[in-house]
DNA sequence: GCACTAGGTTCCGCAAAATGGAACAGACGG
DNA sequence: CCGTCTGTTCCATTTTGCGGAACCTAGTGC
């Protein structure tokens, strides 16, 4: 272990649940010893990737995460021509848009477009969830092989929402669909009452992947509207695949031409 | 030098001007072997601080810090009261604020509120510029001691735009004034036919210090507009010294008290 | 086909840094 | 005044990181 991976688990315990962290907390999150805590705060204090609160003595991600943070733009051309086409259709259809990416079996949230109704916005960007449970996460999975999930998805198979795929069968089974149909959908999963739609779009040239999902309280549609969402979504992954020769456009597109 | 510590020098090479690097560039920024660079980089990509572009190879700020960026300061209700004013403000103005912190004699950009008036963001969030270019920037450094202040500032005096302080007594002349109205002000400095006019804000319970200003194109803008934006900045300066309990605030209003 | 170069990785002996148990220190609470 | 809770400093031991040199791989010129 270097100190460089004590340094980073460190960083990693701080979370949008868990935005500040005492000196304890880190101790009991890291398990290390107290002095070795004590060493690694301070020299990533000392380095700005932390900031001390100087009343509670309380930890936080420091200036230069910020910095840094700011110029992730990871995937730009790819994720601002897909963050493009998901404004308008959530200026249509009023939905909130989420756009994500794929950081082992979890899902990071990178862009949010607020949609006109009033649904507030849950997943703030920067916020983790296990891919599993929603429906973008799960187009995402549907694009990588058998043995790629297999290896991502823990062992011991997580406790999730009565309507998530309960075990790896039933996981597959649902990737399986959405390799069939494109899209992705979920409802009543990681937040109760609310359902979604979505896919995954590949970069040809970089094979950048993210998921593109819009984000509506079931009980507040209709199931006409739900389908007004699916042809929107139809539409703009067929558009953005195009744009950014996704691979898996190129197949739909060949299997439509055999089938005319 | 710790592994940490080399690691943080490769990262402090991204900045909004180069927010992406090669081997070579970082080779030569850091003037490290090209052993220690590949394998610093290695370790900072496998940890997640830095993503490689699979096509052109060339590194740039990863999935953590971009997570990390989202939580810093996430709960830091200085900021967050100030932003609310400078959003009024702006709002009234029409011009463009800007909510800024010191790091050494560098202020780094933390938050915008665009104005109305058709004058292009520049500085975007991140963004670091020599405070004492700055209306903002010169208005933190007036709040610290004169010893603090010749310590930040290098000893052979930087090259300033011509409208700027050009060697330290003049920069001293400036803070002493800036002291003496709690108001600053620049004119066509960092940028030219830019001026801002701004104030610092001190934490009374955890003595952190932010910048507040707002922006305007000098040729647009009337001295009678100016004279607005100052009473605008001079009221909310004395609000939020109220609020967040800063001790400038209350020197002013025992002054205040003798006077009457 | 061959030499040359740019860009990057691997090897390995040595020096330097991280590690963690234990002792120490400050702040509260009774 | 003593225990406790929290965090820091010390120091012998171990592990890492370090960087020069050798090596590898593509591309380029001839």
């Amino acid at each position: 272990m270097s100190a460089l991976t004590n340094a980073i688990d460190i960083l990693r315990c701080f979370s949008t649940t868990r935005p500040d962290l005492s000196f304890a907390d880190v101790q009991v999150l890291t398990g290390k010893p107290k002095s070795s805590t004590s060493r690694l705060l301070r020299s990533l204090r000392d380095c700005g990737l932390l900031e001390q609160d100087p009343h509670s003595r309380r930890y936080r991600p420091g200036l230069l995460t910020f910095e840094l943070g700011r110029l992730h733009r990871a995937h730009d051309d790819l994720l601002a021509i897909a963050e493009r086409e998901l404004r308008d259709v959530c200026a249509r259809t009023g939905h909130t848009g989420y756009i994500a990416v794929l950081d082992g079996y979890q899902q990071v949230v990178l862009r949010i477009v607020p949609g006109s109704n009033p649904l507030r916005v849950v997943n703030p960007p920067g916020q983790r969830t296990p891919a599993i449970v929603t429906s973008n996460g799960r187009a995402m999975l549907a694009r990588l092989s058998d043995q790629d999930i297999r290896a991502r998805v823990p062992l011991d198979y997580p406790k999730v929402p009565a309507n998530s795929p309960q075990n790896f069968n039933e996981l597959m089974a649902r990737l399986n669909e959405i390799r069939r149909t494109g899209i992705s959908d979920a409802a009543d999963e990681a937040i109760e009452g609310v359902g979604s739609q979505g896919f995954a779009l590949a970069s040809g040239e970089s094979g950048e992947l993210i998921g593109i999902a819009v984000s509506y309280s079931v009980q507040a549609t209709t199931e006409i509207e739900r389908a007004n969402v699916r042809r929107e979504l139809n539409a703009m992954a067929a558009k953005l695949r195009r744009m950014t020769g996704d691979p898996l456009g190129q197949t739909i597109e060949q299997l439509a031409g055999l089938a005319s």
